[in-house]
DNA sequence: ATATAAATTTAGACAAAACTAAATAATTGT
DNA sequence: ACAATTATTTAGTTTTGTCTAAATTTATAT
């Protein structure tokens, strides 16, 4: 499997995990910063090696064995992501284009080992579930920190919004994955919440609010 | 620079540093396993980039920038090595075929950071030195272990009598390559020499120790 | 319902990196 | 010295993954 195969399958998977509905030619050619002929090319090239259910102009999903090859990626891709922010220090929006090179290391056994040299993790530092060896998914009930019900527990798993600049506001007021939220407070006039977070209380606007995500530990 | 471009370089780096004489285009073929042709090919591209140069029929030398670059790989590669041995638990003779993946992946500040995580080392697991981030090589010298003085560390790189006797007796008294090696003190009755491996004393036969090579680390 | 727009595919071309076969240069042995 | 051998390069082809431009299918709007 080639480096450019594995990145289709990849984004294919990314873009079809939500619906059931077949994946558009023109967003694979989008999210790959392509053109859609060439997403045609290398689609009849995946349906050719059974990854892919392709029929012409109805879109594509992926097989089990496209599936399961996806998996694979996207759990090296964020085992990688694990190592670079537990081991090297890097922080959680410097990692994306790296695991994007590590995910194409191409080698069973060391996946393995770095799993088990990580501890076995369950989610990456964007707080999204690695896959396991099998191709299992932890499910995540994931809410945005505004549909979060007052007093109920949970803890930071995720940002909805990436880009570098809310992870940079993220990390100057101490807000990491893995801490402890609680709301404690909803300001009803403009939406803004009183939280508390890794023992410290805090006061933050609606925006910041709806881009974060809780995972509820009690129900 | 393509991972192809980047093999080339290595090759004509390790083909080209024990002699100041230009490597012939043949060799390089054989060391790749591919064609003369291809090599010529390659050349020309490489050339073209000034990072060697190139007469025709007259072989290649690596230019500054190409020799730069090419020990920025091999630094790369050895730790990679290192990573997979000191951390992973793979053993000296299964990390080879990895790191010519690793080798290629792209980022400075990753492999500065992985170089600080490992404490910085000076050889890599088959005792070859690492070139530091200047492209700076220390200097290393095999010699076989009754010619080591004592107190001098080393690491075990190789046999000079490879019967599968010796082997097996080196196996059954976990002498392993890639193992650190101390010369304690030595029997003049004998020959004899009491040294530390892995950080367990031995005492082991002039007969012995006149057929393992170690690589000394320190000057 | 059908004209127009949008999405998708086809056809043909290109660059990178490899190959084969043929041509040419360098080396070697007598 | 020069014929034979060996090394190297050239010319032309292939594969992979991309592209542009044109053709075709599907979706949309009045």
């Amino acid at each position: 499997m080639t480096h450019s195969e594995e990145n289709y399958l990849k984004a294919i998977y990314h873009l079809g995990s939500n619906q059931s509905k077949a994946v558009a030619t023109n967003s694979i050619a989008e999210q790959m910063e392509t053109k859609p002929s060439s997403v045609t090319d290398m689609i009849k090239k995946l349906s050719e090696k059974k990854l892919v259910n392709y029929r012409k102009y109805q879109g594509v999903t992926l097989t089990e064995k496209g599936k399961s090859a996806a998996l694979g990626i996207v759990r090296k891709h964020r085992l990688w992501e694990v190592f670079l922010v537990d081991k090297l220090q890097f922080s959680w929006d410097e990692v994306h284009e790296l695991a994007e090179q590590l995910e194409h290391i191409e080698s069973e056994i060391l996946v393995d080992r770095l799993d088990e040299y990580l501890g076995f993790p369950k989610y990456d530092p964007h707080g999204d579930p690695i896959p396991s060896r099998e191709g299992q998914l932890k499910k995540t009930d994931k809410r945005l920190l505004t549909e979060v019900s007052l007093h109920m527990p949970g803890i930071c798993v995720g940002v909805k919004d990436s880009s570098a600049a809310f992870l940079k506001f993220l990390d100057k007021n101490s807000i990491a994955l893995g801490h402890e939220i609680v709301v404690l407070d909803k300001e009803e006039f403009d939406g803004s919440l009183y939280i508390e977070i890794d023992k410290k209380k805090m006061h933050i606007s609606n925006q910041i609010a709806s881009n974060l995500y809780i995972q509820v530990t009690e129900e």
